[in-house]
DNA sequence: TGCGTCACG
DNA sequence: GACGTACGTGACGCAA
């Protein structure tokens, strides 16, 4: 702890003088950031972007401040040398390991200020302003750390802020600055604000403490009672000794009743100058904003008033070059040079590393890859890590690699590597600097597999994401390597190239360094140049919310998800294989029987001569390749008209299905490490913005059938704890009623009655009460079909009924709901017009095939622009709320973790103490993940049930 | 590797 | 009235 300025301490010696002029050499601007943010958030009415909504109130009010202090700090006749602004960074302080109340009621920031926060650092740079924040620390303390340095320096400080509890570093050359109230804060002032001088400011707030920050104090003492002992006295520590001396017998009882609360509080207020600088102070000179920049951030908020003050040069300052409303000129993809291969650099000593590091953090804005020797990000082990600090400028720090087994006969090649731990210690500090932003493609396995090492990599983008949000459904992937050819016109090196193919691939850790070196450095490269080329596009093309508030948050919350795992019953699924293995061969012996001969009961081509040629039944339908087809429906049939091996033939083909797919491979996907299954999400895979699952796929897990729910069965809960599934109810229905505002659907959703029955009522003018199932069936399947973009063939089929019966269903529907065939027609124009669809939130979904040559294509193109709207607006729903819950669940103090996403399901395991909490919780994130920016005219209702499976929570 | 099939929402 | 169909996924086994 150091103690508040006094005395001033002389100059250091070796400090750089300017001789030019009078008057100290550093003369330090600090701006309290995170103070100014909540003070413009709540003085200015709520502003958003017009071209998207984006709220930028705070943003707006941020930068408007900004520009006024340099204009006028460039006024002054001692303007400042040094200038930064200052922010909290989110986690817990050491404050909170004090006193786990510092703080705690504090309710979290308004929904509309969180997305400008990382807007208002972006807001920083592009005014030239270095923004400096620092993990597990206040800005308070920051500035008090830079502030006394100064001031031991024999340097000015001035603090721009009106925070008090900033006051107790005011002194002979440390003074506040109010630019709210436009008032200059010296100890004067300190003196009437608090009754004592500066460097007694800590004592008196320890001892009337402060209700907003949950500092205790001693209760009843305020602040003039408080400056009276502490003057009375001399100081805090002089007063508690002498305690007893205190006349009033009230006040005399308080102080040694509460002396410990007092100290605590002491320590809780008092700010700790020897909190690391985050960045020296030489870093923080005075510099004119790039012209450029600053033009282009204002013009992407929408600031244009203050765009053309700047760049006017409004109040004498240097006017940045730039008209405002010129937009500059976008990077294109030969900017940078083409990507060289041979420049790259292989890392292998401490003091390389270091300038590599330095050089990350001057760019700020760096790329970087993992390289690993598995691909599944929950067992993979890291054999290097690349960087690129700028295009064309990259380097891989190799730290696992070895020579592969056996005998080298030749000498072999010198692997020397910095150790593992060394740079994990090196490089935790740049990937978690708040004010680096570290571009990967694919983020969350490099989220995952730093977050093994113990390394929380933050702030991050992923271009993969970004090309997504631009070009959803344009193309098969967004893949960095196909990203590279579209863009840059490059094509990467293979992985194959440098590691073998098929059975002679090996892990990267045995690629010797050079082609790692430029395999790896390779990816950082492009990754970079893509980032600065397909970044830009987010803000031109309105699309920076749907990436900043669908997207970017997602690769941790999946990492995390795939980490976790869910725990698998490997007997339950052995005994279900086995049984499964006995019937099959049953059925095998039954089929060969009526069949009069064997044949492969899993070849749909000998099941098609079997049937139709050798026992002459009927084939119904062809496949796409001409073929006889053999499916569930076909087989159904034949079966519904009295033949025998059909039926034989479904069995058989269930069975083998859930023992192929479900029962023989979940067991084998159980992580001998964790002794659970961890699935991988895929983000950027989907055309609407879903999720997918793969090795293993979990959400595709048998719920449909009594044999297939037994394997759901096999998913349980660790001892002592419970399951909990809970999905949305008629989420993309709902979503339908509300788009295409549909009032009978809203009112039937609003009152809570039973959808389908509602709209078998509606259509054939009959009761609810005592309706047959038959027809709620019939309207439940017309429901799916208008979410499918409906077809009279599709609907006949589903229903097994004639077609042009279907088709009066259909004309029936529409007669009764005509604003779901407006919504259609209008989405279809909408679709045809511009080639792609949105989601309420705002999500793209391109959809070229509206523009076929093919009429087929074309009406699979209106199919899917109706059906997007829906599934996606459902996606972004269920990604607001798992956006959301981390954050839900720890501050309701939950243990519970969320393990799965089903599309509208969550699956969460919790001990059985919090089963009751947890679905309060989940269900409160989930109904109201629509919240603030939609306002839903349905509600969304989440059923959600606990128990020891999955089968029986669900 | 492409196809048919089928598990899910 | 053509077109051949429900929308979105991933995994398996067969056949080439």
């Amino acid at each position: 702890m150091t103690d508040t300025p006094s005395a001033a301490a002389p100059p250091l010696p070796d400090l750089p003088r300017d001789n030019t002029q009078d008057g100290p050499a550093v003369r330090l601007y600090l701006v309290d950031g995170s103070g100014f943010i909540f003070r413009a958030f709540h003085a200015l009415p709520p502003l958003t972007r017009k071209s998207d909504g984006l709220p930028i109130g705070a943003v707006s009010g941020f930068c408007n401040m900004l520009w006024k202090l340099l204009v006028d700090m460039k006024a002054q006749t001692d303007a400042p040398t040094h200038l930064a602004v200052v922010f909290d960074h989110s986690e817990k302080t050491f404050r909170n390991k004090l006193y786990d109340k510092y703080k705690a009621h504090r309710p979290p920031p308004p929904e509309d200020l969180i997305p400008q926060f990382p807007l208002v650092r972006e807001a920083t740079l592009a005014f030239g302003v270095p923004s400096l924040e620092l993990p597990g620390y206040e800005a308070d303390d920051i500035i008090a750390a830079y502030a006394c340095k100064v001031r031991d320096m024999g340097g000015e400080v001035r603090i721009v802020s009106s925070d008090k509890d900033l006051m107790q570093l005011v002194g002979d050359r440390v003074s506040m600055l109010d630019t709210m109230k436009n008032l200059l804060i010296g100890p004067e002032q300190v003196m009437e604000k608090f009754g004592v001088a500066p460097n007694r400011v800590v004592d008196v707030q320890s001892l009337c403490g402060d209700s907003v920050d949950n500092v205790p104090g001693a209760p009843g003492i305020g602040i003039k009672t408080a400056a009276l002992l502490i003057n009375e006295y001399g100081d805090l520590d002089t007063l508690l000794a002498r305690a007893g001396e205190i006349k009033q017998d009230k006040r005399r009882q308080t102080l040694i009743d509460f002396a410990d609360q007092i100290r605590l509080s002491r320590q809780l207020v008092q700010l700790d100058c020897d909190t690391p600088l985050p960045s020296p102070i030489d870093d923080l000179k005075v510099a004119d904003p790039t012209a450029e920049v600053l033009a282009a951030f204002l013009e992407e908020m929408g600031l244009h008033t203050l765009g053309r003050r700047v760049a006017s040069g409004g109040g004498g300052t240097r006017a940045p070059a730039a008209p405002a409303t010129a937009a500059p000129r976008p990077v294109t993809a030969t900017d940078h040079g083409p990507v060289d291969v041979t420049k790259y650099v292989c890392v292998r000593d401490i003091e390389t590393l270091d300038a590599w590091i330095a050089k990350a953090h001057r760019a700020g804005v760096i790329a970087f890859d993992t390289e690993t020797d598995s691909l599944s990000s929950a067992n993979a082990g890291l054999c290097g890590v690349s960087l690129a600090v700028a295009p064309g400028e990259a380097c891989y720090i190799p730290v696992g690699h070895e020579h592969e087994g056996g005998l080298a006969f030749d000498a072999p090649a010198d692997l020397t590597q910095i150790t593992h731990n060394e740079v994990i210690a090196r490089l935790k500090p740049l990937l978690e600097d708040p004010s680096v932003l570290k571009v990967a493609q694919n983020a969350k396995y490099d989220i995952a597999v730093l977050s093994r090492q113990g390394i929380n990599v933050s702030p991050i983008e992923d271009t993969m994401l970004i090309s997504y949000v631009l070009e959803a459904g344009l193309h098969k992937s967004h893949g960095m390597d196909e990203l590279s050819k579209r863009w840059l016109g490059h094509e990467p090196i293979p992985f194959k190239q440098v590691a073998g193919t098929g059975k002679a691939q090996k892990s990267f850790k045995h690629v010797p360094l050079e082609p790692a070196t430029c395999y790896a450095a390779e990816d950082a490269d492009v990754t970079l140049r893509l980032y600065l080329l397909l970044r830009p596009r987010l803000n031109t093309e309105g699309l920076l919310t749907v990436y900043e508030t669908l997207e970017r948050p997602m690769p941790a919350v999946l990492a995390q998800m795939e980490i976790e795992g869910i725990r698998i019953d490997p007997d339950q699924l052995a005994r279900l294989s086995h049984d499964f293995s006995v019937r099959m061969t049953e059925l095998e012996a039954q089929a060969y029987e009526l069949a009069g001969r064997p044949f492969n009961l899993g070849s749909p081509k000998q099941i098609g001569e079997v049937l139709y040629q050798e026992m002459g039944l009927a084939s119904k339908k062809t496949t796409a390749t001409g073929a006889q087809g053999t499916d569930a429906s076909i087989l159904e049939d034949l079966a519904a008209a009295g033949h025998e091996l059909p039926r034989v033939l479904l069995d058989w083909r269930q069975l083998s299905k859930l023992k192929g797919t479900y029962t023989d491979n979940l067991a084998a996907a159980i992580s001998p490490r964790t002794n659970r299954v961890h699935t991988s999400y895929a983000l950027g895979a989907t055309t609407t913005g879903r999720l997918s699952s793969s090795d293993p796929n979990l959400q595709n897990i048998p719920v449909r059938t009594e044999e297939g729910r037994k394997i759901r069965k096999a998913f349980i809960a660790e001892p002592g704890h419970v399951l909990i599934s809970a999905d949305y109810s008629q989420i993309e229905l709902r979503l339908l009623a509300h788009v295409g505002d549909i009032p009978q659907l809203k009112k039937a959703f609003l009152e809570g009655q039973d959808i389908h029955a509602a709209t078998a009522s509606e259509m054939f003018g009959v009761p609810i009460e005592g309706m047959p199932a038959e027809t709620r069936r019939r309207a439940k399947a017309i429901n799916f079909g208008i979410v499918y973009g409906i077809s009279a063939f599709g609907l006949a089929n589903q229903l097994s009924i004639p077609q042009d019966e279907a088709g009066a269903y259909i004309k029936t529907y529409f007669e009764r709901f005509p604003g779901i065939r407006t919504y259609m027609d209008r989405t279809k124009q909408g679709a045809r017009a511009q080639g792609f669809v949105t989601t309420i939130f705002g999500r793209k979904v391109n959809i070229p095939a509206v523009y076929s040559k093919s009429q087929a294509e074309r009406a699979f193109g209106d199919r899917a622009a109706i059906n997007a709207p829906l599934q996606g607006a459902a996606a972004d729903i269920i990604r607001r709320a798992m956006i959301r819950m981390p954050a839900a669940l720890k501050e309701s103090g939950l243990k519970a973790r969320m393990l799965l996403q089903v599309h509208d399901e969550l699956v969460f395991e919790a001990p059985e103490a919090e089963a009751d909490a947890l679905i309060n919780v989940a269900k409160r994130v989930m109904e109201h993940a629509a919240e603030p920016v939609v306002a839903l005219s349905v509600p969304l209702v989440v059923d959600a049930r606990a128990a020891k499976n999955w089968d029986d929570a669900h």
